[in-house]
DNA sequence: CTGAAAGCGCTTACAG
DNA sequence: CTGAAAGCGCTTACAG
């Protein structure tokens, strides 16, 4: 058996209420007991047990990480760990532990969540995802429970805090970068267009070619899924593109196979920017231009708003842009 | 103020011993009070507190999760994600939890781990990693706290329970692989030597070749951390060699830019053979024949055998050993 | 088959 | 500044 709050009341001589007292460091508890009981706390090696806190406080000290639907692909996206390892390390520094969500529907992930809330095992929730119509977020603002959303939530959007970039941007200023090279003719190839961030990488392209004036045919946007005959029409378009931005890093890495097996060579015929900036960016041949969105800071800074909610509840909510930056390697070069 | 026992009880007109039991689908209640107490469960949406049970039970349902001394290169290989998968479905199937810990050096990992289990918070423990010598696996040991190990224990090995390829057999199946293509000068690029999943591998390799009574000179084998020079110096060795294995996903990569760099083509002057076969090894030019070392089974029967420890600690103890399959694509090619 | 009561290990008004 | 007592929401021997 562990030792409890009564063995050290027992040795210091005072009332477990008193010992309660210290752990929480009361100021209504005189020093020189202070002192004598946590003597007593060390010598037991007592540590508070967490059941029996969480059953009086009314709190767990817990958080639950939503993924998305369960899918290989998406847990191979180093996006995830990465800002897991943000979130881990707000989440640890501050005694707070965290428990992952998955579930191969959506059926299956909201009825854990609910059932995570109901038993009250958590606190909180941090949403690693964001769509459309999404039953679990309408589950969790309904039920009042504080969450915090990585990347731009579509749904209650000014009652909810959430971390993010400024995507939009951050794909102007890429065509920006790629104009300062020389380049006119940027092509545009993306992601799955269901998520937000795609959505808005797009769109920032689509408005920074246009208030620049350059040419912005059919051709130029090529979404997924593609295959090689959608990248050999993007090439023959007229004019042919000179540059292209990829959405992320995974896709650039099949983009770049195409290129090579379509006989285009990166740099020198087309020059590549990329976003996300994951380490397989550096290990590419050449190494890859990429937009470093700080994936470590957007779980750091989730977990630290989403505590700061659950500690505070009249905390208000934030929106909060994590800046982005371009990261240029051998995959660009002027024209 | 959520439902409680004592809500259902009322409802239902029965103590709560009796509701209890019926959570707990006791043999000793019968099915007409069960059927009455479970239709008003159903109608005030009851679900049993979680800390509750957990302080009255001395069980959490929770497990922990112990990563290496966090890193980005850990955090954005795959096998972490890859793995946690496993691990969580089976966890999630099963209604336990699973807390992430982390730390930037092994002291604090171990104080965590330390806490989180003289706070009650967690009834066993996953290892992600094994090393040699592990203050963390030896705390868990001494306190005779449930916990399996992913990959090959090195300490109190009889006694833990693990969840592992056979790394050895794999690589030696490789060079089978290899000789069945007529190469009979192989090479071998490794990762990390501190990892005992490398050490296995070149050792299989080294075993094979020498039963084989193929050439092993000195420079056919490479560590990390390795340059282009290393490359080159590998490249010209007498006999040069027609196929390498490589240890790691990502370290192909990385040596197939330093072997595009060289002027060296894959498949056609040198094969390419590597492990764990994720993602990337399909989107790689050539895509990469690598082994499968079923990395979501790794989990899964890591949590798996840990649950079943945890509920009955009588189990024995269990060396599980996850199947390999060579999965063949273009960078392998006869001789 | 069911209930009353004690207990799990904490916290916190209340009283002094 | 400190203590006795009730309470958090469950479980489980014990009695019937």
């Amino acid at each position: 058996m562990a030792v409890t709050i009564k063995d050290v009341a027992k040795r210091a001589n005072v009332a477990t209420s008193t010992v309660s007292r210290v752990i929480q460091d009361s100021p209504k508890i005189s020093e020189a007991t202070k002192a004598r009981v946590r003597k007593e706390m060390k010598a037991l090696g007592y540590e508070p047990n967490y059941s029996a806190q969480s059953l009086a406080n009314r709190v767990t000290q817990s958080i639950g990480i939503i993924m998305p639907e369960s899918d290989v692909a998406i847990f191979q996206n180093p996006f995830f760990p990465e800002s897991l390892r943000g979130i881990s390390e707000w989440v640890n520094e501050h005694n707070y532990t965290l428990s992952i969500v998955t579930g191969k529907t959506s059926d299956e992930l909201l009825s854990r969540v609910r059932l995570m809330s109901r038993t009250g095992r958590v606190d909180g929730y941090i949403v690693l995802y964001s769509k459309q119509k999404d039953s679990i977020v309408e589950y969790l603002h309904q039920e009042k429970i504080p969450y915090t959303v990585i990347g731009k939530p579509q749904q209650f959007v000014s009652e909810t805090t959430h971390v993010d970039n400024d995507n939009y941007q951050a794909a102007k200023d890429v065509v920006t970068y790629l104009t300062g090279l020389n380049h006119q003719r940027i092509a545009y190839v993306g992601g799955d267009h269901e998520q937000i961030v795609n959505i808005e990488r797009l769109r920032g392209y689509q408005d920074a070619l246009r208030e620049a004036g350059l040419p912005l045919p059919k051709e130029y946007v090529v979404r997924e899924p593609f295959n090689l005959e959608d990248m050999r029409t993007l090439l023959q378009a007229t004019p042919p593109p000179t540059a292209m931005i990829v959405s992320d890093d995974l896709v650039a890495m099949a983009v770049q196979k195409m290129l090579s097996q379509l006989g285009v060579s990166m740099p020198e015929q087309l020059s590549m920017v990329s976003f996300n900036n994951l380490m397989l960016a550096e290990l590419m041949n050449p190494p890859l231009t990429s937009v470093d969105i700080d994936i470590f800071t957007l779980g750091y800074q989730a977990a630290k708003s989403l505590i700061e909610k659950i500690e505070d509840p009249k905390e208000l909510t934030k929106h909060i842009i994590v800046p982005h930056r371009i990261v240029e390697r051998e995959s660009s070069q002027v024209l």
